[in-house]
DNA sequence: TGTTTTGTACCGACTGGTCAGTTCAAAGAA
DNA sequence: TTCTTTGAACTGACCAGTCGGTACAAAACA
């Protein structure tokens, strides 16, 4: 083997390790870890998304990593320069979506103080709205959440995500809205699944339908507005 | 081989077909169709439950048919003696799966009449029930029932499942029990979905807590209950 | 009655193709 | 100079589907 002096065998510089940032010249160079702002980052986005959009059309195992560097217009070797693995790749993609998902929802949950059950709607829309502009991304998701193979994301789903409605419904047991003693977690999956499952069938079925539209339904079916 | 004249090249007998019956000699000898007594339905039962509990854990794609044939207890020709292709075997469980389901859901719409909304908790029930004894069936078609491949069966779950859903929402329209003009469409696919994913989570994550508890919490957060 | 034929159901080694991951020299960017 | 990307060839494992063959029960026949 030609290799010139690159410690013993193994694996050469691979860089594709989990780090978000760039895998930090391991000859400590101090400004090198900055480096090149931003250019691999977008090329990450972009992997990220062509992912996305083919794993929800085919699953996991049925995607190729060369159909997948094909659409986000880089080579093959790009993206095991980046991530390492196709397993990297996908995780990766989970948790950005995933922390992406938990922003705009805890941005919700700290606007003003309103009712919790107005905050409950807010939370809602704000999924829907999500969903509708990562539609693949949702149907990964949902596709994907129960599989053994990536625990770690579903735990942080659920420590991120469903730890937010489940705050707002534990808030209106305290004020009253609900019976003390409702089951706030197993709610809290409910309303997300609701959203989650509606979102998808909008995107798929119904895309002229304004969210808003769908929204309403959603906010009347869970609150007693739902009566005429 | 042996057989006489079948024919030019193409396929030999060729039996997995879609026919749920045996194939039926040809030579329409009578007591030939009954045949071996149900062995080929029970073969096939089996292939189900395997590939039922295998694509749960790994999704189509990765679902090997030889893990599929080892685990159902069968040669891997027999799976294809059966069913022709992996694919044509996954669209028969999805398709078994979903009238068993719709049975059990119009079997619960057909009963005593009550008022719908006693209804909609029954069918939340029956649904629970349902998912809680197929949980590998239930994330099967959580994770590909939107796919492309399958549309066909997921026309058949919105015909025949969601349909039950949706026809008693337009009972409680029509009893005046929600507002005209509500969307039956949405909320069905809502509530099946909060169902399906709840289901799926109790499975999971708390095997102990029973399916009635699950379903109170559903039925206070989907109808008037819900106030303290 | 015993014997032969027929068709169904199943078996499992084998094949042809596919794909994740590797390697590497060279070019572009910062 | 160093980091990042390119592109193409290669490998080794893995897998859907095939096919020659067996087992056996129920006709059909003698």
């Amino acid at each position: 083997m030609s290799r010139p002096a690159d410690g013993p065998g193994e694996d050469r510089g691979t860089p594709g390790g989990e780090a978000e940032e760039p895998p930090a010249g391991r000859s400590g160079g101090p400004g090198a870890v900055r480096a090149s702002g931003g250019r691999r980052a977008e090329t990450r986005q972009r992997l990220y998304r062509a992912a996305a959009d083919l794993i929800a059309e085919q699953g996991f195992a049925a995607t190729t990593v060369d159909a997948i560097a094909e659409r986000a217009g880089v080579a093959k070797g790009t993206v095991f320069y980046n991530f390492g693995s196709k397993e990297a790749l996908f995780a990766g993609l989970l948790d950005h979506g995933i922390e992406r998902l938990a922003g705009a929802l805890a941005e919700v949950a700290r606007g003003p103080a309103t009712s919790p059950v107005a905050v409950l709607d807010a939370l809602m829309l704000a999924q829907l709205r999500f969903f509708d502009e990562y539609g693949p991304f949702a149907r990964v998701l949902l596709a994907e959440m129960w599989r053994a193979a990536w625990q770690d994301a579903v735990l942080r789903l659920r420590t991120s995500v469903l730890a937010v409605y489940e705050r707002v419904l534990a808030d209106a047991v305290a004020a009253g809205e609900l019976r003390s003693g409702f089951d706030t977690g197993t709610a809290a999956t409910a309303v997300f699944g609701m959203v989650l499952t509606v979102a998808i069938e909008r995107r798929a079925l119904r895309p002229d339908q304004p969210v808003e539209d769908v929204h309403a339904t959603l906010a009347e079916l869970v609150h007693r507005r739902i009566s005429p």
